[in-house]
DNA sequence: ATAGGTTAGGTTAACGTTAATCCAATTTTT
DNA sequence: AAAAATTGGATTAACGTTAACCTAACCTAT
């Protein structure tokens, strides 16, 4: 029913062999063979089967994407940078999300070694569990985790100094003399959290001063959660003069509650975010956080998996893109 | 390297075709037989290759979707409610955008045919010249249009009564007393853009008022647009009591503009988004909107599209779900 | 002039799976 | 009890492409 080599081949009067290296413009053949097998491909509306030749070949010009939120915006940055490195490279996408569940990233994973691709970019949940661990160390092609990291195979993280980050803000807030801070984290079962944790504790620390648990939220990360979660501590009349949260989905929630609570920001309240979103400016008001080049983290992991597709026996070797506090009208 | 059927076949001792058969669960072979290899299966840890089924069996259950602005939160809603779908019905998802890009339209298309999904789930820009058009007319596959349209091939849409919707913004406002409304449009080259503008014309003429050029500005439909053609309205004086945008993230660029010129909303200036974003809930202040069932949307054009897929003789049928006003903070 | 290399292309055999056929044994029907 | 249908499985070929190997003609260096 449709064109095939085949026919291609039966029309100019070459082999089956010559058309398939003229269309991949193998030197083998000569300029002008390949132009001439190409424009009558061209001519009959030839379209390739990618599958025949994944199958012949044993790649498949495909990378699998493992994101992690589909409702943050941040996902949406990282995976525009994957997709314009990989267009670049002439490779495509195969572009899923867990929204956070082990069980959903599994079965990503395993459909992608079905569907035969030749790497993996994925934003693994925090879940050190060996059956876990097992899904990538046993993974025969070439992986790397964006603003991620798993135990073990931090070597195939791209970061971005997540700990540092956190610590400056928290830093800036103790500056300003602030003392009771409200920090919203995120969920446990991601690596982030882990480290804005520990740059939390740093900052604390830092300035000879406890941790209060008390001040310590976990969140989800969504934007009701910032939301729900302001109310709550207000409620609780923990009396807090700072807000950080782990990202600028929660941030936005908590403005919202802190204006409904007729709480001024940053004049009674000073709220942090992290990210940056390119909304966040456009929020009311207009939030300070904390920049992670979220774009460039994808640009880069599909290059740094490139180049392991290209070369298997490439090491693998942890990244990290410093961080840089934004000042907007949410801070002082 | 890797575990074939044939291995398993081996070892169980059936042929590699009843082994084949077992895994997808035939009900030629016995249950015993079944349960078996299963488990023979698993324990030698099988991969299927899917590239090699779909090479034989000329169908990949994937889809491919086509999205058109990733940094739109709407898109993400509907393309989740295509995924759930897609998943129940055992199918995969091949995901990409055009950022409203004809021409990467065009190019995701050919990579899907090549690729050999089974179907196609598009957002396609608004061109209607043949060339575009063809692309679709000639596609041997099945495809669905969620809330857009293409001239020609409406009854492969799911839409969502575009111009009701804007009329009842607009005959709102008209009935608050407004007559002098900044109306901030898409672009051109979307579906929704028209037959919004179109909607908005037939509140003017309802109320035997003409529409006045002036007043409709243009727009990507981003979030800095909303801004900036907002701050560029104030400046040439237009004097307006009311903004109604083309969709959400638009309103919270123009909300961010109103506020920086110390206008109060909905006192001084009445605002309405359109799309109902998860988000805009918790804009400041909560925005007023035109709610759209974005993941049913979604859900939906799977769903129909799987019952294309099934039975290719099934004729196609526009799909329209009604609008509704979300009344919230931003207006009276 | 001859060995060796290069150029441009042809031949053949896979890649791993599933569809189409076929077959023997058992069960059901008449 | 014979014919027909059903069950459970085996055999064979094919899907469309590319890799590996081969070859004839021409070129180049010694």
């Amino acid at each position: 029913m449709s064109i095939l080599l085949k026919d291609i081949a039966q029309v100019t009067g070459f082999s089956i062999n010559t058309v398939s290296r003229a269309m991949r413009s193998d030197p083998k053949i000569s300029a002008e063979t390949t132009r001439l097998i190409k424009e009558k491909a061209h001519e009959m509306g030839y379209i390739p089967n990618s599958v025949a030749a994944s199958m012949r070949s044993n790649h498949s010009k495909m990378v699998g994407i493992i994101s992690a939120d589909s409702a943050n915006p941040f996902f949406s940055e990282v995976v525009r940078g994957i997709e314009e490195a990989a267009t670049k490279a002439d490779y495509h996408i195969l572009l899923a999300s867990t929204e956070e569940s082990v069980k959903k990233e599994a079965d990503l994973v395993k459909m992608f070694l079905c569907r035969k691709v030749d790497g993996i970019i994925a934003m693994p949940v925090f879940d050190n569990s060996s059956a876990h661990l097992d899904l990538y160390r046993n993974l025969k092609v070439p992986f790397i985790f964006p603003g991620r990291r798993l135990e073990g195979l931090v070597s195939h993280s791209i970061l971005h100094s997540d700990r540092d980050g956190q610590r400056k803000v928290l830093e800036h807030l103790l500056a300003n003399g602030h003392r009771k801070i409200l920090y919203i984290a995120g969920p446990k079962k991601v690596s982030n959290t882990i480290d804005r944790l520990t740059g939390v504790g740093e900052a604390y620390a830092n300035n000879a001063l406890e941790v209060d648990p008390d001040y310590i939220v976990e969140a989800s990360g969504h934007i009701e959660d910032g939301y729900y979660l302001t109310n709550q501590a207000l409620n609780r009349g923990l009396g807090f003069t700072a807000v950080a949260c782990f990202n600028d989905m929660l941030a936005m929630g908590v403005l919202k509650s802190l204006y409904e609570n007729n709480l001024s920001v940053p004049h009674d309240i000073e709220v942090f975010g992290y990210d940056n979103l390119y909304m966040s400016q456009f929020m009311q008001p207009s939030l300070s956080t904390v920049d992670v080049p979220k774009y460039r983290l994808g640009y880069v992991a599909m290059e740094t998996l490139l180049s392991h597709i290209q070369d298997p026996d490439l090491e693998y070797c942890t990244k990290d893109f410093p961080t840089r506090l934004v000042f907007r009208e949410t801070s002082r």
